[in-house]
DNA sequence: AACCAGGACAGGT
DNA sequence: ACCTGTCCTGGTT
């Protein structure tokens, strides 16, 4: 297999923790033509630089590349050396470079700030698990899976970071064994990839584990949303349509603009960008393995006469309109 | 070759 | 009844 590397994209360039993925395809698609996706460089108005010091066990080996810019670590402890911590907790700052300005002025406003990214970081991966959860129709808890569930998961997680087929590797799980597993059990079965989705399952148990110690009432505090109230939310979701499931990819362009994509969100114009990719997380979330564009774009017709999806005015190959835009 | 339009039918809810 | 997966014919890019 004539594995395409990823100089050729560019994306070692901002992501110093980036992993080449043996299987990537071109990717970052959104560099292109991209309107509406553009690294949010200070959601919370800070400047790149806090980010740096923020470590969450892993998680920056996953997110970088879908996310190289909210993670931006340039000191944090090498994948492999850490033990994988069990727990949620964020390491402490590292001790900053001080300037000039007093010490512990600076400590204070530092350690609000980091609080605050905290915070956020952790909300933003409670997000992207809810999301996983609702498309996938899973619960977020992976003690709670079933094999089916694991299947899903290992499924999805296979394309969300580009990983060769391991979901084979690990039949027969539920989802109280796949947690009973070490690290090296999973490198066992995956030489390759076994870390990468120890590392990623990590992430999950350690969402569903802080879900446990924190009541959900208090988290729900300053912020705008719904991080902690979507994961905790009631499963199951059941049955969904296909609008809403691209809708749903739609609303989450750091994950998935790679495969679709806004044109003109106000209209509610998108591409779907890599036809095989969409088709293929319908079909994990269908549990339907051979589903292929051709019958999901079938399904999107039927929206025509119902007058939920229509081609633009001008009519574009892979692009399609929701008739009433959010 | 991939995408698009839409008819027909089956199967599940 | 409705949704959608499947298959199909035929057209377009």
């Amino acid at each position: 297999m004539g594995s395409p590397g990823c100089e050729h994209m560019g994306c070692t360039a901002h992501s110093p923790l980036y992993i080449s993925h043996p299987h990537a395809e071109p990717q970052l698609a959104w560099l292109d033509e991209a309107e509406d996706v553009k690294p949010p460089r200070s959601l919370l108005g800070l400047p790149e630089p806090s980010w740096s010091g923020v470590y969450l066990p892993y998680y920056d080996r996953l997110v970088m590349e879908e996310k190289p810019w909210v993670l931006r670590m340039t000191e944090t402890p090498a994948p492999a050396a850490p033990p994988p911590s069990r727990s949620p907790e964020l390491s402490p700052p590292a001790p900053s470079q001080a300037q000039d300005s007093p010490p512990e002025v600076e400590g204070q406003v530092e350690e609000r700030c980091l609080e605050q990214v905290q915070t956020m970081v952790v909300g933003e991966v409670l997000k992207d698990i809810n999301t996983a959860c609702k498309l996938l129709n899973i619960a977020p808890d992976p003690l709670d899976w079933n094999w089916v569930h694991v299947q899903k998961w290992l499924l999805w997680t296979e394309h969300l970071y580009r990983l060769p087929q391991v979901s084979t590797l690990f039949q027969e799980l539920n989802g109280r064994d796949l947690c009973s597993m070490t690290e090296a059990d999973f490198r066992q079965r995956s030489l390759q990839f076994g870390d990468v989705l120890y590392a990623h399952l990590d992430i999950w148990r350690s969402a569903a584990a802080m879900k446990e110690r924190c009541p959900p009432e208090d988290s729900k505090s300053a912020a705008d949303d719904d991080s902690w109230s979507d994961v905790i939310g009631d499963y199951p979701s059941q049955p969904i349509h296909l609008w809403q499931f691209l809708r749903e990819l739609l609303l989450k362009p750091h994950n998935y603009s790679r495969c679709i994509r806004w044109l003109n969100k106000e209209k509610g114009i998108f591409k779907i960008e890599d036809s095989a990719h969409v088709d293929r997380l319908w079909g994990i979330r269908k549990n339907r393995p051979a589903m292929n564009y051709d019958k999901l774009s079938r399904s999107i017709r039927q929206y025509y006469k119902k007058g939920i999806i229509r081609k633009p005015d001008v009519s574009r190959r892979l692009v399609y309109q929701f008739v009433n835009p959010v």
